[in-house]
DNA sequence: TATTGTTATACTCTATAACTATA
DNA sequence: TATAGTTATAGAGTATAACAATA
């Protein structure tokens, strides 16, 4: 599978690429005591997004309203994000990264990216650059 | 996110990228009724190496032994793969794809990659050049 | 009635630890 | 003893369906 060319060929060796990695890098939460890669992309969505309500995270993460429940509660209870009822709209609970969870969030993703920081680092300037380029047409993919 | 720098950067971006499109790509199942992406990984590995002990397909797949038993279990009950003692070393478990197995895996590869083979579509020639590299960066990323 | 979110529930994937059988 | 695989078990992640509260 070293040159797919059909639009279906690029998509059946894109899957098992993106699936292998993914399953990796869900187990680097092993040097991670900390955070799932789930939680961390949640608290990713708030450190770049600011205050939102609960379903804008989810539609972000590309999960349901009642998987991004259960993950803001998990992090609730950590102490890392905020749940307040919305203002004008009392149906919504606005969550937002606390002091603490953005702390953390940080020193967490440094630690957490040491693996693929490494691989990346491994790749020369060109096959990098097709990287940067790749994932910007990733989040273009994935809608 | 539009121009991640530094390698730590990179892997910043790639992880999310990877890890939403993933639980997408998962996601996929509901229009294929028969196979899950995990059930369709490993027979990928049947189909592109033809027999081969589990642990191999694990190995391939980067899933620990146990992980592989259970989804090859699944598949034997299927009739898709089957299970035969090695010849040579008795503790192996070669396996191999059926016929049936093969046609099933082309067929729901058609139906599941129905999804991402549209969103292939929608790139420019440039974009898909791209992500025809990436593809091979991100499997040697995986290791 | 429509929308936002939560609760209840169930299933898949995956791992680690302990075990069996063979080498 | 070492290796290949399986069994037992546990936990995370996710979804759908049903519900509550608010608009």
């Amino acid at each position: 599978m070293a040159e797919p060319r059909s639009n279906s060929e690029i998509a059946s060796a894109l899957r098992p690429a993106v699936l292998r990695l993914s399953r990796r890098l869900r187990q680097m939460r092993d040097e991670s005591l900390d955070l799932s890669a789930t939680q961390l992309g949640a608290m990713g969505v708030l450190f770049r997004g600011g205050e939102m309500p609960i379903g804008e995270v989810a539609a972000q993460e590309k999960v349901q309203p009642p998987s991004m429940t259960r993950t803001v509660n998990c992090l609730v209870d950590a102490g890392l994000v905020t749940r307040t009822a919305g203002d004008t709209d009392r149906r919504q609970s606005k969550v937002k990264l606390t002091e603490t969870g953005r702390a953390i969030l940080l020193a967490d993703r440094r630690r957490r990216d040491a693996w693929l920081t490494t691989r990346v680092a491994e790749l020369s300037a060109e096959e990098k650059a097709v990287l940067r380029q790749a994932i910007v047409i990733l989040e273009k993919v994935n809608g």
